[in-house]
DNA sequence: AAAGCGTGGCG
DNA sequence: TCGCCAAGCTT
């Protein structure tokens, strides 16, 4: 062999990755870890506009860590995996209050961090302080799996460990080339080495490929086991009263979680009993207009979801108390909300522009 | 160890 | 139309 293959990807990365991505040419901590966490599960084309506009409204890691949930919550609407803005948030004040607004500089340090795992910290760690850690993506899964020739589906912890060692004993010598490898590996995965008919004549680790020279490309790696996904049916109220919707903030954990959504209302319900819930949990009186809307599907990575609002015109609110996470928002306010995608697609005709 | 967690784009 | 899956982490 020439040279080795960090050499090899050190050298394709300068002349064919990519150098101008809005995350690139910086060593702020802030913006790398900010891109980061964003472009996990995430393509590149879906975060550009959320990163510009995130970074717009919190410039330094000290505007994040003072911004409210909500804030927070309402830049991240839409992206996905909302435990990622919460993390996000709790780092900030982290880095803030334990490491006076200043990222720590060493991947163990990072990767306390919530919402920093060991390649995410990795790449920050290789991106802004130039360390020599192995990053370990969906795209090096795939460079490194057929280069390899490791067998199995990744996603089982055996062979992402197999994994591990291989990233681990391809790095680089010279820190100074931590940030080229880094990037390359994710550029060749994401423009040569794709899951469907990768550019093996432009890569440049081909002559010691393993799956290229067995010609088994499209066999390594191996894909996960598929079933079929569960599908869920849910009723959800849509109250409108005086220009203003009524929602609901959900839980910190499980689906959407520290979003606003409309309120679930129970599946088997005859008009009657929701005439008693809207009464006892909504504190809604009197309802001028109810129609059933048209159902929207939906579909998570593990499940898909139908969605049945009933539309509610609301008169009069009586006195009493309703459960509590409920709010009024004005079609003013709905714009600035964090709503889950679905959800502002029923809200739409609502959210005043 | 495996499941839970969003959304958009692509073939 | 539908299944797959992308710069993964947490529990």
């Amino acid at each position: 062999m020439a040279t080795d293959f960090a050499t090899r990807l050190v050298d394709w990365q300068h002349e064919h990755g990519r150098h101008d991505l809005p995350w690139q040419n910086t060593r702020d901590p802030y913006r790398i870890w900010l891109s980061e966490i964003m472009l996990q599960q995430t393509q590149v084309a879906t975060v550009l506009g959320y990163y510009e506009r995130f970074l717009n409204k919190c410039p330094t890691v000290r505007d994040l860590a003072a911004a409210s949930d909500d804030v927070v919550m309402a830049l991240w609407a839409g992206l996905g995996y909302y435990t990622r803005a919460r993390n996000l948030h709790k780092a900030a004040k982290i880095v803030v209050e334990q490491y006076d607004g200043a990222f720590p500089n060493d991947v163990d340090a990072l990767a306390a961090l919530p919402g920093i795992g060991r390649s995410t910290a990795a790449a920050i760690a290789a991106f802004a302080f130039d360390n020599i850690a192995p990053i370990l993506d969906g795209n090096v899964k795939r460079v490194l799996a057929r280069h390899a020739g490791v067998e199995g589906f990744p996603g089982t912890s055996a062979v992402e460990k197999k994994l591990w060692l291989e990233a681990e004993s391809r790095l680089p010598a010279q820190p100074s080339d931590m940030v080229a490898y880094t990037q390359g590996l994710m550029d060749l995965g994401a423009t040569i080495c794709s899951k469907r008919s990768p550019s093996c004549m432009l890569c440049p680790v081909n002559i010691d490929c393993a799956a290229r020279i067995e010609g088994r490309i499209e066999e390594i790696p191996a894909a996960k086991p598929s079933k079929p996904l569960p599908h869920r049916t849910q009723r959800y109220l849509l109250a409108v009263h005086a220009d203003s919707v009524l929602l609901v903030k959900r839980p910190p954990s499980g689906i959407w979680g520290g979003l606003w959504c409309l309120p679930e209302l129970s599946n088997d319900s005859s008009a009657a009993v929701d005439d008693l819930m809207l009464n006892a949990r909504f504190a809604i009186k009197r309802v001028t207009r109810r129609e059933k809307m048209n159902p929207l599907d939906h579909s998570f990575t593990h499940f898909k979801l139908t969605l049945n609002p009933l539309l509610v015109e609301v008169s009069q609110l009586t006195s009493q108390a309703s459960e509590p996470g409920l709010m009024w928002f004005s079609f003013t306010d709905l714009a600035d909300a964090a709503l889950p995608k679905p959800i502002k697609t029923l809200l739409l005709p609502y959210i005043a522009r």
